[in-house]
DNA sequence: CCATAATATATCATTTAGATATATTGGTCA
DNA sequence: TGACCAATATATCTAAATGATATATTATGG
């Protein structure tokens, strides 16, 4: 048996805290929200999930017949799981891991051509734009919410570094751009 | 036989690129300037360097007897590997993979004390300073590097766009402390 | 009522990470 | 001089994470 003791257990841990899901809901849960720090495959969450069962830091109810039901399995956290949680809260969070691949390609700028380079940025502009946007639209809605009553000043403070961090990696771009071209000028 | 045709090839290709190098020398290189967009593994890198070789991308020279050689095996790029570094630079970059166990940590906030969370951003705040620091130390060293004559566009772009993410990071996390802080003042 | 998109679980082959084993060399300091 | 430690260097193994795919059901849109 596999051992499984990376973070996926607690990122699961964690939103079952919140309300029973099924793998399915996890993994867009993830996708949607939590994309712009984490993400997650089919191939870690449902191993973890059965693992956290056989562990007893969650149960399984099989609901064949609930309404939108298709043989969904739903998952509920156990307090031996919020204990678990939360002793891992405490713990030091792990230095964060990165995979850039535009800026690699930056790096090796010099084996291609600047236009390839200010091709590339281009999108990743466009896309950090979007981004930005995105996380912002979530702001708007957890601000929404907070009116109404619904405490959600932690999801917002995620959404809030997507919103910085996306903002950085577009001024970045940009600025890249700009330097790429002027070198142009200076060489041509 | 392992497959390995992730994306360590290129990162091996595009720094032999600039000069023969052993495996030793890729890792530290690696840790030292890419660490924050990037990173790597002996075991990833030391069977991508065989990979390589078997390929006809790279060659490897057995120096036992230089200087401060160990055994040392130095690895260069050929001609094949330039036209493979170059073709893969062209092709779109694939959308960053990140994993900041803070943000999670934050988004499951509500498991745990406000102080558990304003500890953790306060070790994150100060661990980006220090990285803010040394991205503008690398971008003087650069900036040197460009008046005796050597061009380091790029390097210094990745550079900068580690003072943007870090800078960005501190500010968010200075910001998540004043809106948790406020928060515990509401209720408390 | 058919096609298609979304829901849902599951697994497999790669790819990546992290830890460790091993050995040599260079420098320090008693 | 020798004892010791840090840095250099190659290599491999387990565990974890990714990406792709197989399979089936249900909801919905035309």
């Amino acid at each position: 048996m596999k051992e499984n003791t990376g973070k996926s257990k607690y990122v699961i841990l964690g939103m079952l805290a919140r309300m029973p899901l099924t793998g399915y809901t996890i993994k867009k849960w993830i996708e949607n929200e939590y994309s712009h720090f984490w993400q997650e495959s089919y191939g870690q969450i449902y191993p973890s999930l059965k693992k956290l069962v056989s562990e007893g830091l969650a149960v399984s109810s099989d609901n064949t017949g609930t309404g939108n039901g298709r043989g969904q399995i739903v998952y509920s956290i156990t307090d031996a799981g919020r204990k678990e949680l939360s002793d891992w809260l405490r713990e030091e969070p792990e230095i964060e891991k990165l995979r850039y691949e535009i800026l690699l390609k930056v790096s090796f700028g010099g084996n291609t051509e600047p236009e390839v380079l200010l091709g590339h940025l281009d999108d990743f502009i466009r896309r950090n734009e979007k981004l930005v946007k995105d996380m912002n639209g979530y702001m708007e809605r957890f601000e929404a919410l907070k009116v109404q009553g619904t405490d959600c000043t932690y999801s917002q403070l995620t959404a809030l570094c997507g919103v910085y961090i996306y903002s950085a990696m577009r001024d970045w771009a940009v600025m890249a751009k700009e330097i790429i071209s002027e070198k142009e000028v200076d060489l041509g």
